[in-house]
DNA sequence: GTGGTCTAGACCACT
DNA sequence: GTGGTCTAGACCACA
């Protein structure tokens, strides 16, 4: 499914949320898709299965899967989604500051907005 | 000079140096400029000197600062900031998902493309 | 594990980093191991955790030993450390210094090359 | 006579006392040749005169020069330097970790006493 | 005055 | 258990 870095500075817990949101965002996990279970995902892994429900919490919290109980986890469809406006500043704001960034490291104008339409066609969001 | 979120999930220390970067990156704190002393900082905001350094010094890890060891703490100039390229496409990296999340929070690709372009105009980078 | 000097001029987070750097450059302690844990360490050295915090820190920074939170500190790998060049130079700078040195205090040329292929042998990094 | 860097994280003082070391050391000043007065150096470095007067103390106590009260400092004779064993000592042992240091960061064998001897030549002790 | 080191001890997050 | 953050307050070296 996907590789943790366990040298990485980034709390395990974390790389999971991460990785799975990112998966879901590609699409590559569809609305509705069990996820693996907490035992399977942390054997597969080698990680605490603690660790692998902590994460599963954090992605049910923004409403990025849905649990029922007994039965597993899954992909929660895009409406379900939380889209806590104050979340949208923030994210803004971080964009803001990390393009900021770029520039400083020298990158020109021309070749951030190259950047972004790249990153913008991976998403695939605009069939529904 | 700036305002901390104490019930922010982010730590002071990361608070500050995120805010002093913001600053030194819009260039409202501007080369060899001189920064307010460890312990003045520390009493206008009611934090703990030790705290303050800490950001300091995490600061001039990623060169955005130099330090003058009974004198005080300046704004590095440009080209003496560390321009890690590991750094660079961990940045990269970052930006691409927060892109995603956006366009997963309803965003459309022209709408984004404007956003940067706005956040691309605000820096000033492009003067030397 | 190893003493310190109270008495000296260095400060004990840097003597604690120069010494287990050496452990790791002699390879006593070898890739992966676990060093001591904080708590441990400032126990046997009777020095706070906090000071060995630092120090387990600025190897890090230095890429001598990378952290798990949660599990601990372990000696990295040898691709993974920093060959930053510059501190490549200042290194040579330093060595030129006290070979001078060395002349000044009266040893011949002989006597300094012959002290440095000890020293060269001391080392076994050509295994690999 | 030789610049510094206020940048650097040696103190100015150290970097003075290095400074003037290293001319000694290669002969640019020769024995009993006068230092500039603390005044006069004060002013070409744009220095605080107790500055340089600690990094004059500093050179006497090893022995490097000598001052005569009203007359100035000069450099001393190579017989009066403080051949202090404990300090030699010291010196071979940072060496030898600096060697290792070299081999670590992938310098091989030849090339470390190559530099070793480029360094020797420099030195130009060997005419008494 | 400046930054930097160190201690003692509390509290938190992750595994 | 692990590392990491933060505080309060002492003390040192440098300019």
């Amino acid at each position: 499914m996907f590789q943790l870095d366990l040298k990485s500075r980034k709390s395990i817990y974390e790389q999971i949320v991460d990785k799975i949101k990112e998966l879901i965002l590609t699409e590559v996990l569809t609305p509705n898709e069990k996820l693996p279970s907490v035992r399977e995902l942390s054997k597969t892994l080698t990680v605490n299965p603690n660790t692998i429900l902590k994460s599963y919490r954090e992605l049910e919290k923004d409403g990025y899967v849905y649990t029922i109980g007994g039965s597993g986890c899954f992909v929660a469809e895009k409406k379900d989604r939380n889209t806590d406006k104050w979340k949208l500043e923030e994210l803004k704001h971080r964009i803001q500051n990390d393009i900021m960034e770029l520039q400083y490291l020298g990158l020109q104008p021309d070749e951030i907005t190259g950047l972004i339409k790249q990153f913008i066609e991976k998403g695939v969001f605009y069939h529904d």
